[in-house]
DNA sequence: AATATTAGTGGAAACGTTTTTACTAAGCCA
DNA sequence: TGGCTTAGTAAAAACGTTTCCACTAATATT
């Protein structure tokens, strides 16, 4: 390391408005006037102003306009994690949509209270709203978040900030899913909830009751087994279901990850799919497509509701009510078919 | 939407250091002392400040604080995309290395030299420094932005701002990769490179040959392709590759998604891997480990990678360049051995 | 013709901090 | 005792904007 080049930087000194302004020969607040359209300024004064700015390759200092706006121009974004295809898909929505003038700024709650609270308080002192995505915290504390600072919720409907929420039709997800499983014939069909405490996992629980409900298939409480999301999840309930005994031909997971898990404790037991058993997932994230077979999966239009998610924020924060109640709110699910069920 | 309720937001004045002073009957300048631990205050005033900023839950406006002290805290991340596991490690990474006082400002380039252009000179704006992985700006450019800004470059060395530079060492990755296979007797080895006008790609491949070179197994440049790093890329290399009857029982692909191309054209050519064709990936992205079979891969370990490029970054920031240079700059690679590879 | 509006401009306040400078009183060394 | 450092504090400058206010000259309105 020791021939290593040194990197010189160039202070580069920034010009100021207050430079611009003694070349143009006008006071500062004309210079901010002609640079913002903010009022009225004659013909020639301005082709002076943006001819003497463009030579110092004047940009004005965003934090001294902040200060004064008071605007930042920062989106926060709390989500459990980066590296996931879900809440990726959902960061590219949002970035989509910002403008020219306002930033990213992700942080991670890790589905944990304590961090979720963390990060949210991290990024109230730096971003003008936040949109998140929590997994742990409650309606209550959110609902008194969102009194606090613009907020915008994803993948959960609370009244009491409807307009706030941007969020999937779980229970219409979860009668899809399990709607076309019965439509391959399928009669007796497991299904593993997400944690239910928390309203996705209820609301595809819902669908799959309902589902079930309109074919006239009775309920049977001992085909349903609660998990936590996780692949490993997937993978214990899977295993936990066989050991019942209870001769089901299908299974409907309530997220990708558990799906995955359950092939793999099923591929483990040499049981086949969809030959055997027909698996429906619910997500489709990326790695759906790439399972073997390919899994057949409820998608979520991840990238639309967080760009949905952007707009609302951005609205709210321009105090447009009108154009934030004209956004998207509720999403419908999509079946995606591949290759993981089968008819009976 | 009409009976949605409203979201009231209490304007909730906020308490600045001034009141904090005024208060504690003190001047702004003993606040400011005792907050940041900048000057000699007595223990009695100390305590009187100390307790009157809890009261009134004064948090410091980080935007005046930014402005004179000339420093954001923000960390700008340009990358390809989001929604991928490979950037997504990486920014996990990142994020695990930032201090209290410093957020994370993510902003996309897509792989094309406007985008990241243009991602780069928005984070310009907003961030003390950028941690950067450019796919598509060449060296000379990346060269000169560093002199305007703190730069940290990953995956890619370039020589003239090595003490900012996080990579791996790809000829060794490429090197473990064909070895790996050269141990399990294949002899004609296929290598499906990424584009080579990128570092990475050409140090695989140099890494590919001189594994080659020390098994004395001579060079063949027909078993040699160029694709483009996509999975496309890949299901196209693999089709002319056997379009050339050339005769090789393995392949050595320079990352998992032309990997996964490749294995999705010879299962349509209905040949078996491992028992036809042996493949190894390059980045261990989750995908490998779903794949049927699962794929031998090299990983990087981009999550150490991120968190070395945040520690040097930080450091640079804080004129540190002790503790700058005693970060970790290269990464060796590891390989990961699943079910794709098997003895000839 | 008198008055009200408006285009066009400059000066200065304001945003909420950190930092520099200046001052006082006390302790120390010679 | 007299000058020198130092702890402890306050006042004010500085950071670079936006915005409010005041002013002039020209134009429009009555």
């Amino acid at each position: 390391m020791s021939n290593a080049p040194m990197i010189k930087h160039s202070p580069s000194k920034v010009a100021t408005i207050k430079e611009v302004s003694r070349l143009a020969g006008v006071s500062i607040s004309t210079v901010s006037r002609v640079l913002n359209e903010s009022g009225p300024v004659s013909e020639a004064t301005k082709l002076k102003v943006v001819e003497v700015a463009e030579q110092l390759n004047y940009k004005p200092n965003l934090l001294a306009r902040a200060l004064v706006t008071n605007r930042s121009g920062g989106i926060g974004v709390s989500i459990n994690t980066i590296a996931s295809p879900f809440f990726g898909a959902m960061l590219e929505g949002i970035e989509s949509a910002l403008t020219k003038d306002s930033y990213l700024l992700v942080s991670t709650g890790w589905a944990e209270l304590e961090r979720e609270r963390s990060s949210v308080e991290h990024l109230k002192e730096h971003a003008d709203g936040i949109i998140a995505y929590f997994e742990a915290m409650q309606e209550e504390e959110i609902i008194r978040l969102s009194q606090e600072i613009p907020l915008v919720i994803m993948g959960r409907y609370i009244f009491d900030i409807a307009p706030n929420c941007v969020y999937l039709d779980n229970e219409q997800g979860g009668f899809l899913a399990t709607s076309h499983l019965i439509e391959h014939g399928h009669k007796r069909i497991a299904h593993i909830s997400g944690k239910l405490n928390m309203p996705d996992a209820r609301a595809r629980l819902q669908g799959y009751r309902q589902a079930l409900a309109s074919a006239s298939i009775p309920y049977d409480e001992r085909l349903v087994i609660e998990a936590d999301f996780s692949e490993l999840g997937g993978q214990r309930a899977t295993e936990r279901l066989l050991e019942r005994h209870l001769n089901f031909s299908a299974i409907f997971a309530a997220n990708d990850q558990m799906a995955a898990g359950a092939l793999l404790s099923l591929k483990d037991k040499s049981i086949r799919i969809p030959e055997d058993i027909s698996l429906v997932g619910y997500d489709d994230i990326i790695l759906a497509r790439y399972l073997s077979p390919s899994l057949t999966t409820i998608r979520q239009p991840l990238r639309e509701m967080g760009k949905a998610a952007a707009q609302i924020l951005l609205a709210q924060l321009d105090h447009d009510v009108q154009r934030q109640m004209e956004v998207k709110h509720k999403f419908e699910a999509e079946l995606i078919s591949r290759q993981s069920v089968k008819s009976l």
